[in-house]
DNA sequence: GCTTGACAATCTACCACTAGGTAGGTAATA
DNA sequence: TATTACCTACCTAGTGGTAGATTGTCAAGC
């Protein structure tokens, strides 16, 4: 049927990358099909191959999105003038927006999970992803000490790499635990962590 | 063939049970299949079947071959008269040494990653699982007080959730960002948290 | 203004392969 | 002789992926 009819849907390429990344974050890379996401969008699923002739590319691009959202969300950070300290709660504000009650968790820890099953560029990708994230804590925990609001001691990569992880389990056990709390309780150990 | 010949493995179930647990921690639940399981022990994959009727009989039968095992470890731990500190080190380095060369993560972790995807019984299972965990963690924390070695304030059991989800996010950062190191530094930097 | 043709976005129909699972047979052991 | 531990052979339902037709849209040429 040609063209968009232009009423369906504005745009079926970002359907399709909503669509897939919230299943990676409920189910996992590999407990989704093609199948599944022609069938969300009501398309028949060779159609989900002209965007993205493979599940690797799928993948791949849904990533690569992932890094240019965190550019945009960094930039937008910056524009609110906030404190270390206060960038550091939007840090944590937004996983656990992205929890959705304890339904969703963090697509990069989802496939991290999965990495033995994972395409080598797909592995790629995270990892970049991963690497971005942790330089940005660290610049938020550089300049939490020189504004004197982190007193805690030691290199602030370790303590970036401390907070990533800690943020992506705590995502991860409070669905299996089904505890609302688990995650805030988790983010409020870290504060405490990295005043004294 | 009949019966085990009884010079090829020592039991078929037990070798299942260990190759499914790797797969798990390598790939993830949805990334092996039972032919993967046949090819790597050199039998029919109808074989399988025999032990462990359908894929969920295997996940919640090797989750409940985990608390066992954490019993024992439990108790082992307790015979060695470490005082808490030395009780929360061998937690780390048992995570430490299952972590293989940043190939393996945790097989709990890894199922919590899966979660949407997997059967109820067995998410159950994960439930349980990580629940002894976080209980065997308060009780170090708890004994750790009385003795002066963890100064923090707060609920245990909070402290036990920010060890646990840290541990789990730091085994899989760590394969993930292929660094070795990863998983001692936020074991350091957990040490340091308690203390204080 | 109408025709034409290129292109974009979708479709139907298929492929080879793998998934988990079942039925029923067979051989060694106790 | 019953049971245990395997086997061969098969089933159905999917998997990711491909080939090639189809059709709405738009721009250029007449």
């Amino acid at each position: 049927m040609g063209r968009p009819t232009l009423a369906d849907s504005k745009d079926t390429r970002s359907e399709l990358t909503k669509v897939a990344l919230e299943m990676i974050q409920t189910k996992g890379y590999n407990a989704f099909s093609y199948n599944d996401l022609a069938e969300r969008l009501n398309i028949r699923k060779a159609s989900i191959h002209y965007y993205f002739p493979t599940k690797e590319d799928l993948g791949i691009s849904l990533i690569q999105d992932r890094l240019k959202a965190a550019d945009v969300w960094q930039k937008a950070i910056e524009d609110k003038n906030l404190d270390p300290q206060g960038q550091l709660q939007a840090y944590f504000d937004y996983f656990a927006g992205l929890s959705q009650n304890c339904t969703r968790i963090c697509p990069v820890g989802a496939l991290s999970s999965e990495w033995g099953s994972l395409p080598p560029k797909l592995q790629q990708a995270v990892n970049a992803l991963v690497k971005r994230h942790q330089v940005w804590l660290s610049g938020v925990l550089e300049k939490g000490r020189a504004a004197g609001q982190f007193n805690k001691k030691g290199a602030v990569e370790e303590q970036a790499q401390f907070i990533y992880a800690s943020v992506q389990g705590a995502l991860q056990t409070s669905r299996a635990q089904n505890n609302l709390d688990y995650f805030n309780q988790v983010a409020h150990q870290l504060r405490e962590a990295l005043k004294a």
